[in-house]
DNA sequence: AAGAATTTAGCACGGTGGTGCTACAAAGGC
DNA sequence: GCCTTTGTAGCACCACCGTGCTAAATTCTT
């Protein structure tokens, strides 16, 4: 039996075709056809490693947001020891957040297959789940940043974390969104400078102005 | 000649169709069959009044901007007069920034074809230029709330209507998306809350808390 | 060497899409 | 009454899509 490929492998690749089309030209865009060919295979390759096409889609964005959740844990996992300086917990807490912006070429690419995925998960029920899943993950390392800015207490007094979770949340998706539909119009200084401005507001810092 | 149809008003009718699929279906099944069935209309006749599918599109888009600029201006019309307390002139921009929230089922029907347009008029150019009308001019809106809190002086010290334009914004689309595609996690009650908590935070109330 | 499982490749069918083109009905001007 | 303009309708063509199916190449096991 040649198992000369590892089929998982393959899978990956294809759905690394698939988020290339998807940024280049669009979801819609993201047929079987294409994929093969963005991926250096015949169609028929193709088909051997997924059920059909709804299938790609499904693995794929399953794998995204795999991806987007294991590194998002890596990078809730190192903070500063318990006693480093507020200013150095804030700094952590906004690193960690930043990991949802597109701010360098990586995560602008995830953040354009980000954004097709989940629009597209509202009128297609099969990828709905994920996107629900991404939703809630992303919601939760928010969440976490704010508990633990409020255990450490830099967070300023009569902030509740729990109200502040989607705020924050709609604040960070809402640069990511105009980051990548109007990339003329912001830049990455400007997310930064948003970014910076709330927690600013919410987690006042004594260098800071 | 028989003029019986208004031409103009054909197309408007032909581009409320489109949205109505793209609402329930999204974008990508807009096709000129299903435009048409959805319009009552052969698609022989639906193609009378465009030059193709594109056209249907650039029109359809076209027609939204221009809908939803005509209405923000209509907002930003009637505010209290000079002589009016603080907390009313706060009232007054909390409700011209909750018209660009998904409060009610029409501006929920509204968000849902935003949504879906502007993130297709990414990798669409002929899409584009209005996609960045309706940014642009949804950001002149919160800018120009911004400022007139600003020139009321209802603003908090310290906070400038220039910088704050790009949070406030992000913040009010990244709540519309979020309620769009998440409407099971955020509903309008956490919309306005959230909008509420940021406007009292630039905006301190007297009576408030 | 032989056989079997795996992988790659492709044909052909039915369905859907946009569009060029034609045919016909409706209605006002002469 | 006739003709021209405007609206309605639909056929036919080609392109693209997903998919059932078949066939061949590859390579490990025995």
């Amino acid at each position: 039996m040649p198992k000369k490929v590892d089929p998982e492998a393959r899978r990956h690749e294809v759905a690394e075709a698939v988020f290339r089309v998807t940024r280049r030209d669009g979801l819609e865009h993201a047929s079987l056809r294409n994929v093969a060919a963005e991926a250096g295979l015949a169609v028929g390759s193709v088909r051997h490693y997924f059920e059909g096409q709804t299938d790609i889609m499904i693995f794929a964005m399953r794998h995204f947001v795999d991806r987007v959740g294991a590194r998002l844990l890596e990078h809730v996992r190192d903070r500063p020891g318990p006693g480093a300086s507020a200013d150095r917990h804030v700094a952590a807490f906004e690193a960690a957040l930043a990991e949802l912006l597109p701010l360098d070429a990586e995560r602008r690419e995830e953040t354009e297959v980000w954004l097709a995925f989940t629009v597209s998960a509202r009128t297609r029920e099969e990828l709905r789940p994920y996107a629900e899943r991404l939703y809630d993950q992303t919601r939760e390392l928010v969440h976490k940043v704010l508990t633990a800015a409020e255990r450490t207490g830099v967070l300023r007094d009569g902030v509740d974390a729990d109200t502040e979770t989607e705020r924050l949340y709609a604040l960070v998706d809402g640069l990511a969104l105009h980051s990548v539909l109007q990339p003329g119009r912001l830049d990455a200084e400007g997310l930064r400078a948003a970014l910076r401005r709330h927690l600013d507001e919410i987690m006042p810092r004594a260098a800071g102005r």
